[in-house]
DNA sequence: TACTCGATCGGA
DNA sequence: CCGATCGAGTAA
């Protein structure tokens, strides 16, 4: 399980960065239960943010984004697919991970459709088994080689600066077993520090 | 209340 | 490239 104070760091795009090799653990309504890993993320970083949803402040949609991070944020995009985002940072503060890729499913509508998330997941916990989505962290850290980063999909509305930004993580396939012959020292990615 | 436009995907 | 499909946000 991931400890929800780890997400309320203030500090969106590392957080994006570090949910990277965390697993997405489901319990499905029959009782069967599936983790995988989360191989792609994006960072949604407050009102500043153009691209981000609290753009235009809190409103019945947005409020989720101020909660305080730990809670999941589902929201429908396009009228056909449910996004899954998880809520990060302080109470107050509205930002959020897309949740865009998992093993076995690439593209954050095929995640959900994949683990069958939908809006009724909105707000719920992220960090225990209660509603049937949560977060594991099962170790092995990353190189920070095993990390790709890049512009966000599809924010082009929110002009040039906003769009550049690269916030979205991949995990390279395959980058992040530990390398043979194990004796290479990689920085591992970090909570804290810098982000932007 | 009318209109516009999506943090996408699958099929021409 | 295009259509699906619907709700949030905005203007009126």
């Amino acid at each position: 399980m991931v400890e929800a104070k780890t997400l309320q760091a203030r500090n969106t795009v590392a957080l994006a960065r570090w949910l990277l090799g965390k697993h997405l653990v489901r319990r499905f309504p029959d009782g069967r239960i599936e983790a995988r890993r989360i191989v792609e993320t994006e960072a949604y970083d407050g009102e500043r943010d153009l691209a981000c949803h609290a753009r235009v402040g809190r409103t019945a949609r947005t409020d989720v984004m101020y909660a305080a991070g730990g809670v999941w944020y589902v929201y429908l995009c396009y009228g056909v697919h449910e996004m899954l985002n998880l809520v990060v940072g302080p109470r107050d503060w509205p930002a959020a991970v897309l949740i865009r890729g998992i093993e076995g499913a690439g593209g954050p509508g095929r995640v959900t459709r994949a683990l069958a998330i939908t809006r009724a997941l909105n707000r719920a916990p992220a960090c225990d088994d209660s509603a049937g989505l949560w977060l594991e962290d099962r170790g092995g850290t990353l190189p920070r080689s095993a990390v790709v980063a890049s512009p966000r999909v599809g924010v082009d509305y929110a002009g040039p600066v906003w769009a550049a930004k690269r916030w979205r993580f991949t995990l390279r396939p395959g980058a992040d077993r530990a390398a043979p012959g194990g004796r290479r020292r990689e920085r591992s990615t970090r909570v804290a520090g810098r982000a932007g």
